[in-house]
RNA sequence: GCGGGUAUGGCGGAAUUGGUAGACGCGCCUGACUCAAAAUCAGGUUCCUCUGGAGUGGGGGUUCGAGUCCCUCUACCCGCACCA
């Protein structure tokens, strides 16, 4: 029976460690060590105000990464900072009037003491903020080395417009049509940007993916994805005009199947295509169709459903194989401009969509591709009244000197031969499109580029550096107020001495996360980003963990900056992060009131399983990831003052493994809770124990737990090595249980408990930091086991003298045999067949077979 | 449409190379302690027609033996989506 002083206090507890690491700087990076390194990042997080469940799990997985490396004799980097900039505060200041930066800061303010509870092995010597002029002047200097070396430059083009956060969206930033944070139908509007040359590195970044051996593989086939490499060629068609001259330029299209270049009866050109433009001109019916295209497609999420519709442009295209053949000229809705060249030729027999097209347009459809072992004739007959287009590998027929040819080779035989002709090149197209960084938003950092009528834009000089943003704006018009500014905007030019305005937009905030993790390894310096010998020496980063959300964003941001700041000399490296560790979401059931409205978990009551909130009933709803606007959220803060911090850690690594959904219940956190105090009640037995030497000749039962022992050691390291936190919680309280269970009164039984509980305080320690360097204390030990090393286990003593196996008949258990380890076939198969079920299941006959695997099972085959 | 993933008791999940399915926990049940409750402790808990039988989403296959390998179907989840 537990007495009121041996409960354990977590309140005190906790916060007396907490303090005893700071002060003696426990976290921080070791100096000048020959410890091997090891650098764990978790995600940084966006300074909105208060730390919820997920910002929890995240930091917890990498906290225990980071002591159990500690423990294992590294020398850590486990930094955190703020990824300051951002919309919401800028929507703070809209609502309530608080300049962003101020809401900003005290956000981080308050998140900074919401960490300290939690407990996490961080460096906070190494704390950055990305809204600050000490962080962001370093990256206008990297923006201008990129522009230096051709990685950065402005273009006017077709850009992805939210409505309603007043911004340009990049392409990885429009999830499903729709703005990333606002959800609004994105808008297609025409703007003058800034871009980075993410696309230089295509083919880099897709093979470097290979390389990265402990990333999900998930997140790297949709990198994969998004870059979309696709092989073909580039062909170009002669234009034949209306009046049936020839027109100087050639139509150059894009295809990824020049072998069915033979079933081709039409060309299709973006409605945004130059040449559509000057067709128009002489035709206003075109004009008006174009003029459609764009209103249409206002939005990216009506295109995608739109009918296809074409438009006859009358010039005709000469086929580049087959003399005197030419085919008309279409601008089509479906044709996108960003893509290849903009323009298509349409083979129906082979595409779906093209097939679309030509029925509606009543347009031919030549089968040019037969599958192998069918009747080609028969097929292309079929083919050619259907409406289904065949796109599978075949052999090429009714294509010329393609003919008899399988398709890669056919495919190989047309770029032969349109690059002999001078009619076409082979060549790679990626789906990848340069990253435009320009945001009309003031809470960002400031693009450090002036123009200048007479000198055009030119970089700001070094020696300007930084370019901060102005604190006295107001918000209380719509827009940027950079724009409108009194004073800021203008500004002389630094080439000419003439007027001169400043670029207004600032740096999409991706900016800011594609570098940090650089300079958390030498986060003071203030000439450079980061010191390079540091900076080789900590990275790449060797556990980052983060949401799987930023696959293709913050991910792929990062691996091309890394690239670009090797190749502008600010580093020598291609991958940031070696191994990516993407946790799952922490969900919760959703409730909601009879008039639909959700109702928040703390306010529901239960009676049996009947959920009511205010007397009145709610229906329980499928369980979410944890948000706001469904209200199924719970506050971290409440969760550590009610159960403390190793209770919550230790609930949310145990109930799931780390990469799938976590279901956040009460009775969970409960049932650790529970767990700390069982533990504590052992330590507190333990040390009331008096310390004993192991005699020379163990009690058998004693010998058990000390082989349970060693190998809860293999099997928690194995665990924790591999992300098996759930695994390796199972593990501990296997032996906690074991050790409660065990009789201390034999010979070395108390000895071998003391080892035991002292072993679990060593294992737990990575999950539960506090009880178990409490338990390490109490158990008498004056050094901190976060100072410790991991324990190892004895060989020898993993396994037992015998084992216990089973014996099936037919692949059906009829009992188990317990034999010494070292017996032999025969002597396995005699005690297995005296088992009387066996016997019973044999009826009399002897065994056709008997299987024997020497440890682990005997079968016996039965007649 | 294309690509990927998942499916195991009432629930979360375990079973690492094919070898005793259901570890560990939650919940539930019984008992002890208590005036009572909570907490704690002890025991039980896959299902069924229970000396046996069935069982890892459904169906089929390989094997002495399949949650695990192969084929096929279904459901759900995620990513991309007129990418030529």
């Amino acid at each position: 029976m537990a007495s009121p002083e041996e409960r354990y206090n977590f309140r005190e507890t906790e916060s007396r460690w907490q303090e005893t690491w700071a002060a003696k700087n426990t976290f921080r990076v070791e100096e000048g060590s020959s410890k091997p390194k090891y650098y764990v990042l978790e995600m940084f997080p966006y300074p909105s105000g208060r730390l919820h469940m997920g910002h929890v799990r995240n930091y917890t997985l990498g906290d225990v990464v980071a002591r159990y490396k500690k423990a294992r004799g590294f020398n850590i980097l486990h930094p955190m900072g703020w990824d300051a900039f951002g919309l919401p505060a800028e929507n703070a200041a809209l609502e309530r009037g608080v300049h962003p930066g101020k809401w900003t800061r005290q956000n981080i303010a308050v998140m900074r003491d919401q960490f300290r509870p939690l407990g996490l092995s961080l460096d906070w010597s190494r704390e950055i903020a990305t809204c600050e002029p000490e962080y962001y002047k370093h990256e206008q200097k990297m923006f201008l080395d990129f522009l230096k070396n051709g990685l950065a430059y402005r273009k006017e083009s077709i850009v992805n417009w939210d409505p309603i956060e007043n911004t340009v969206l990049a392409n990885e930033q429009v999830i499903d049509g729709k703005g990333w944070r606002s959800g609004a139908d994105v808008e297609q509007r025409k703007l003058n940007q800034w871009f980075l040359k993410i696309t230089q590195y295509a083919e880099d970044l897709l093979q470097g993916i290979e390389t990265l051996d402990r990333w999900p593989e998930k997140v790297r086939l949709m990198q994969h994805n998004w870059i979309g490499r696709s092989e073909g060629a580039r062909v170009r068609w002669p234009i034949i005009g209306r009046d049936g001259t020839a027109l100087p330029e050639p139509l150059e299209v894009f295809t990824t199947r020049p072998d069915t270049l033979f079933g081709a009866s039409f060309c299709a050109i973006s409605a945004q295509h130059p040449l559509a433009a000057r067709v128009a001109e002489a035709d206003p019916e075109l004009a008006a169709f174009i003029l459609e295209c764009s209103r249409g497609g206002t939005s990216t999420a009506a295109i995608e459903t739109a009918e296809k519709k074409g438009y006859d442009t009358g010039l005709r295209a000469r086929h580049p194989f087959i003399t005197d053949k030419t085919v008309p000229i279409y601008v089509a809705n479906f044709v996108l401009m960003e893509y290849g060249s903009g323009a298509i030729f349409g083979c129906p027999g082979h595409d779906e969509r093209d097939m679309e097209f030509a029925r509606k347009y009543a347009l031919p459809v030549r089968c040019v591709v037969a599958p192998v072992g069918e009747d080609p004739q028969a097929f292309a007959a079929k083919l050619e009244a259907g409406d289904v287009a065949y796109t599978d590998d075949g052999i090429a027929i009714n294509s010329g000197f393609l003919n008899g040819l399988k398709v890669d080779a056919a495919k190989r035989a047309a770029i032969a031969k349109l690059e002999t002709q001078n009619a076409g090149t082979g060549t790679v197209q990626y789906r990848l499109r340069d990253w435009g960084v320009s945001r009309q938003r003031y809470w960002g950092c400031p693009i450090p580029i002036i123009y200048c009528d007479a000198c055009g834009t030119v970089p700001v000089p070094d020696e300007n550096l930084p370019v901060t943003l102005p604190e006295d704006v107001t918000f209380d018009k719509p827009g940027n107020p950079l724009e409108r500014h009194p004073t800021w905007k203008h500004t002389t030019c630094p080439a000419c001495g003439g007027k001169a305005t400043r670029e207004t937009d600032t740096f999409d905030t991706f900016f800011e996360s594609s570098w940090y993790f650089a300079r958390f390894c030498s986060p003071k310096l203030t000439d450079r980003p980061f010191n390079q010998v540091e900076a080789m020496k900590w990275l790449p980063v060797d556990q980052y963990i983060g949401g799987v959300e930023h696959a293709v964003l913050h991910l792929l941001y990062s691996r091309f900056f890394t690239r670009a700041m090797s190749d502008c000399g600010y580093l020598n490296l291609k991958e940031p992060f070696a191994g990516l560790f993407t946790q799952g979401m922490v969900c919760h059931e959703t409730y909601r009131a009879a008039d639909g409205a959700w109702v928040e978990p703390d306010s529901v009551t239960w009676e049996g399983d009947k959920a009511t909130a205010d007397g009145k009933p709610v229906v329980v709803g499928r369980s979410e990831k944890m948000s706001k606007s469904k209200k199924n959220t719970v506050d971290p803060q409440r969760i550590l003052d009610t159960y403390g911090a190793d209770a919550a850690r230790l609930f949310m690594l145990s109930d799931s493994p780390p990469e799938r959904d976590l279901e956040w219940t009460e009775a969970g956190i409960e049932g650790a809770w529970r767990y700390i105090n069982r533990l504590w009640r052992l330590a507190v037995t333990a040390a009331e124990t008096p310390a004993s030497t192991l005699p020379p000749t163990l009690d058998p039962s004693v010998v058990a737990v000390q082989r349970q022992i060693h190998r809860a050691i293999a099997a928690v390291s194995d665990d924790l090595e591999k992300f098996r936190f759930n695994s390796a919680v199972a593990r501990i309280r296997e032996l906690t249980n074991a050790l409660a269970d065990m009789d201390r009164s034999v010979a070395g039984g108390a000895a071998v408990y003391r080892f035991g509980v002292e072993t679990v305080a060593q294992l737990v320690n990575p999950l539960t930091p506090h009880i178990a360097e409490e338990v390490w204390r109490t158990l008498g030990h004056a050094t901190l086991l976060t100072e410790t090393p991991w324990p190892g286990y004895d060989a020898s003593l993993l396994e037992d003298d015998s084992v216990t196996i089973a014996v099936q008949v037919n692949g059906k258990l009829r009992g188990t045999i317990t034999v010494p380890k070292v017996a032999d076939k025969a002597a396995l198969e005699a005690a297995a067949l005296a088992i009387p079920a066996v016997q019973k299941q044999l009826d009399g006959k002897p065994p056709k077979k008997v299987i024997i695997v020497p440890g682990k099972i005997v079968n016996i085959v039965a007649a």
